[in-house]
DNA sequence: CCACGATCCTGCTAGC
DNA sequence: TGCTAGCAGGATCGTG
């Protein structure tokens, strides 16, 4: 569920409850990978009795930056949530840690699939990890020709791989590389190394448009157990999607039945008629 | 350089 | 209605 859009709306709710606040434990953490290459206690130790200074993005990850420049990095993968809630809120079966802090709430990580992870990083390490993404989709280094560039350098890669990509732009998932695609109108296999420059400027616009608006609605929330984020709320994006999840629809924009197959290894919806 | 499959996990659901 | 196989928003690694 979380891909830029979603980790973007998590941010924003948790960054007034969090920045100048102080960790003051942790609790809770049942599996050993959550935090490795630490183990729980010494996880708990790092991070214990330190400020949080600053709460940011880069990608699909959240930022804690700590005071004295670490970084607490959170990745949801495909079924975290991460929001604040009152300490003594009982834990339930997916609670996979608790971070208490120096107020009336405590920050609380649920993943039923235990695939996310948190790791403290020094800011070599960031450094490391920045310089594993590509840009930042709405950052001001991401340009139509910057773009260009990069569909020259991957000639070769299908659009639905490069989207999903976190090397070529950080953020892009699954659901928005397809609504992406259905709005640039531009077909899933299509290479990088044929697109003409007006079709690379759609593409451009299209991915910086379509996570605009889905941060505007708040994300998606596909389903009861989808992306949460404040107190439950559930994003608005779902209702706007065109492509994704409607293999067997009508297209919205010329009615051709929209097309489900497997690409990348993962399912990928298009409009065979008006991507092509 | 690129595609593909396996892997890490658990919950949900489509189909029988 | 009840069961079960297969699939799921992510990322990484090994193979060909």
């Amino acid at each position: 569920m979380p891909e830029l859009p979603e980790v973007e709306t998590t941010v924003r709710f948790l960054r007034p409850g969090l920045e100048g606040r102080t960790i003051v434990g942790v609790r809770a953490i049942d599996y050993a990978p959550l935090v490795e290459p630490l183990t729980p206690q010494r996880f708990a130790a790092e991070i214990t009795r330190r400020p949080i200074t600053r709460v940011g993005r880069r990608g699909k990850y959240i930022l804690l930056v700590l005071d004295g420049g670490d970084v607490l990095s959170v990745h949801l993968r495909m079924s975290g949530r991460l929001f604040l809630a009152p300490p003594d809120m009982p834990k339930d079966r997916h609670t996979r840690a608790i971070i208490d802090l120096d107020s009336d709430r405590a920050l609380r990580f649920q993943n039923p699939r235990k695939f996310g992870r948190m790791r403290l990083l020094t800011p070599a390490e960031y450094a490391d990890l920045d310089d594993r993404l590509g840009p930042e989709p709405l950052g001001p280094g991401f340009t139509a020709a910057g773009l260009a560039q990069q569909l020259h350098d991957r000639a070769r890669a299908r659009l639905k791989p490069l989207l999903l990509d976190q090397r070529f732009v950080a953020g892009i998932g699954n659901i928005y590389a397809d609504e992406i695609l259905f709005r640039a109108q531009l077909n899933p296999l299509r290479q990088g190394g044929e697109l003409s420059p007006d079709e690379a400027r759609k593409l451009y616009h299209a991915i910086v448009d379509v996570l605009r608006e889905a941060i505007a609605a708040e994300g998606t929330t596909l389903s009861d157990s989808g992306f949460r984020f404040g107190w439950n709320q559930r994003g608005q994006f779902a209702e706007r999607l065109r492509a994704y999840g409607r293999a067997g629809q009508a297209c919205p924009r010329c009615g051709t039945e929209i097309e489900r197959q497997k690409i990348a290894g993962r399912s990928t919806h298009f409009c065979p008629q008006c991507q092509n």
